[in-house]
DNA sequence: AAAAAAAATGCATAAATATGCAAAAAATAG
DNA sequence: CTATTTTTTGCATATTTATGCATTTTTTTT
């Protein structure tokens, strides 16, 4: 699923730095080694709701749209459940198994979701350590991560 | 001040119907009656801090930016000070007198604020008429105006 | 009221973005 | 596993948007 991955590395590059055109956008893609064309690109910023607006400088910056953050209305669901294989439980916290080379972006994504039962996460390569806040019980942290990534764990039980 | 006008419809149409290029908006526009170019149009958008946002079904329209939408931050605000003439209360509603055509536009802008002291304005072509809700004062709706049109009083009094 | 400065505009065009279509890749069914 | 359907992608290009520059309009200053 070289999709996912793309998605997901353009939501944190537009987060993280003010990008203002796509094919700035396809350079930084590209130096993190991920192939993209500008249609491409075009049509997953649709998809993600991400939009170019007026950065208040003079300039233009890319953003997420303002109905996609202040709503869920958007129909668009970035659906990272296929690539979680399997979520263990250790000393109070949480261990999160991806696929190879997604637990970073993964753990992007939790954090991105703002919720106050995760303390933060630590990523590797294909594991994620989340860290329950203080109080916090793991089954809680469980509801908390089904709502962020509905059907997560049906999906895991299948497997 | 032929600009303001324009910047108020276009705030005004693209909040009324969904609009997804310049060209349709330079269309309606022109329509109402108010000549432009795309290149203006374009540079007023940027003004604005309206963009172009996938629109959740396939396609793109036209939207107040997020910044401006959640924060105050936006450096550019429009002035719709220079427009009002005068302002006089009668029967405990207030009576705002506009440059000619500007009535409709200005009392849009007002209602756009959403204030609670305000239940609603009535607007013709160079006169509004401002009812305040049951309960406010006029030295309330004065002090609510001023905030959304800093200056305004001081402006008044010049003239 | 005239001169000077600043802001707005249009034209032409550059820059940037979106999309039809055919090919490739991936998912699903049998 | 192979065939079928669906999804994704790139290429080429159409569409759409932004902007440099010269000109006009508006505002400010004297």
């Amino acid at each position: 699923m070289q999709k996912i991955g793309r998605l997901l590395e353009i939501e944190k590059l537009i987060t993280e730095a003010d990008i203002s055109t796509q094919d700035e956008l396809l350079r930084k893609l590209r130096e993190k080694g991920i192939p993209c064309t500008q249609a491409t690109l075009s049509r997953n910023l649709k998809q993600l709701g991400i939009s170019r607006i007026p950065d208040g400088s003079g300039g233009y910056k890319y953003s997420l749209s303002a109905m996609l953050r202040l709503t869920d209305a958007f129909p668009f669901k970035l659906n990272l459940v296929p690539v979680i294989r399997e979520i263990t439980e250790a000393r109070g916290m949480m261990i999160i198994r991806t696929l190879p080379g997604n637990a970073s972006n993964t753990a992007f994504f939790i954090d991105g979701a703002g919720r106050f039962e995760i303390a933060g996460t630590i990523a590797g390569d294909d594991t994620i350590l989340l860290i329950p806040r203080d109080g916090i019980t793991i089954p809680q942290v469980h509801s908390c991560l089904e709502s962020i990534l509905p059907g997560l764990h049906e999906q895991i039980k299948k497997k």
